[in-house]
DNA sequence: TTGACATTCAAACACCTGTTTGAAATATAT
DNA sequence: ATATATTTCAAACAGGTGTTTGAATGTCAA
């Protein structure tokens, strides 16, 4: 067979059972703790296999971080249920659903969001790959819905530090999970508790926001105290 | 000298030198990625005095991660400049400067504050004694602090959640710096952009707070449908 | 069937890493 | 000064890891 790599319906599948196992063995144990005999055995293939089917071990882990990317985008899409008719406020709480879901899913999908995650605190060389294909079009995004919830004239410098405020509270349940668990013996986050905990993050930001819009508003009005301080004409979209 | 150990007025001082040597390559590769050969050439030791001097690699770690702890906790602490007659705001602010420092600051102090993180993401045989010495205290400090913040009566699973919104926003500087550097290059945290940061997440995280304060005590209000559901006065700042 | 190619496998290889060793050097006490 | 204890050092060791190898097996077309 010619071109197995480019063509999926062979017979024993060595090449998907591997990606698999990887992707097992490399979330819970990071890509340069994971070991390809673990891989190997996991996936019921000869030690050899690795390095024939992709290489090397960067290869097997380039690979299954591209499909990881694919699936955990389409399975879970940051705007989830937004129309052209939605709220800001909708497109957030969408969002922050869509962040959390990709994170603290159970089962395979859970792995793609935490092998994502594990990459953005130690990076190999996959990283340029994650922040064009994640990182870049989610922080995107996130500028968009802030946009309309701070409205216009507001600072940019400042609207950014509101996108990582949001972001960190939710990677932040994937990032320390050992220490939750350490701390709150009976701590899950199974789907059930997502969406009190999606509710609870943007409650929370949501106040944050106006609290910093409110702020900015006061202090624009004090600086020109001859009229109204309205905001000039909204910036469509 | 039967106990060089417990006396640190040796004249060489090798293990000192290791133990700076060790802070500086663990707070950059973590500890399962770091090599004792980089360390004891940092130190301009040879090979075999980590061994010597702390048994084997985990009891360097140990053993520094013991002093940093107490010097992240000397150094920084939560409650700097707080008083008896402190407001909840004035404390809540005190914490999240100290927290932002143990992490962001520059030079020794700050590879302290990594190493904590860093354990807290891959936890070592380390993780018990650090939640006990920081995380616990450090929570509790927090949680006091919101109970101030959120009134009496606040449901605790709030509260709670309340505090990993807070903690989150903090460590997420530590966690994804890499990435954050990547996505925008001139990304620098030094002293003069902490006080800005400070303010930031303050400012956010109390309007986060107010948030969650009104929604309970408009719901709250609701069930006593008597009166008008206007929320209770402002808190001051 | 035959030949060519793809795939699997056990074994070995090469390298890295923490650790040990035994001698040499140095310091301390009597 | 001598003896004893402490510390340093180069070298080697032992285990683990990713990778290669070359033969064996399987697959498919001619």
């Amino acid at each position: 067979m010619a071109e197995t790599k480019d063509n999926p319906t062979v017979q024993p599948g060595t090449r998907e059972a591997l990606l698999e196992a990887a992707a097992e063995v490399i979330a819970e144990a990071g890509f340069r703790s994971a070991r390809v005999r673990d891989i190997c055995e996991r996936a019921g293939a000869n030690v050899a296999a690795v390095n024939y089917h992709f290489g090397d071990k960067e290869g097997l882990y380039a690979a299954l971080i591209q499909s990881a990317f694919d699936q955990v985008i389409a399975r879970f899409p940051l705007d989830a249920g937004v129309t052209r008719s939605s709220t800001p406020e909708e497109r957030f709480l969408s969002f922050v659903r869509g962040y959390l879901q990709r994170i603290l899913a159970a089962g395979a999908q859970c792995r793609h969001g935490r092998i994502v995650m594990r990459e953005m605190i130690e990076p190999t060389s996959a990283l340029d790959l994650m922040v064009e294909k994640v990182v870049k079009p989610t922080s995107l995004l996130l500028d968009d819905i802030l946009r309309q919830l701070l409205g216009p004239g507001f600072p940019e410098a400042s609207r950014r530090q509101t996108a990582l405020s949001i972001i960190g509270q939710i990677v932040f349940y994937a990032h320390c999970r050992p220490v939750l668990e350490r701390m709150n013996p009976d701590f899950k986050l199974d789907q059930g508790d997502l969406e009190s905990l999606v509710n609870h993050v943007a409650q929370f930001s949501l106040g944050g926001i106006r609290a910093l819009k409110d702020a900015g508003q006061t202090r624009k009005r004090k600086r020109t105290p001859s009229g109204r301080s309205i905001p000039p004409a909204r910036r469509r979209k």
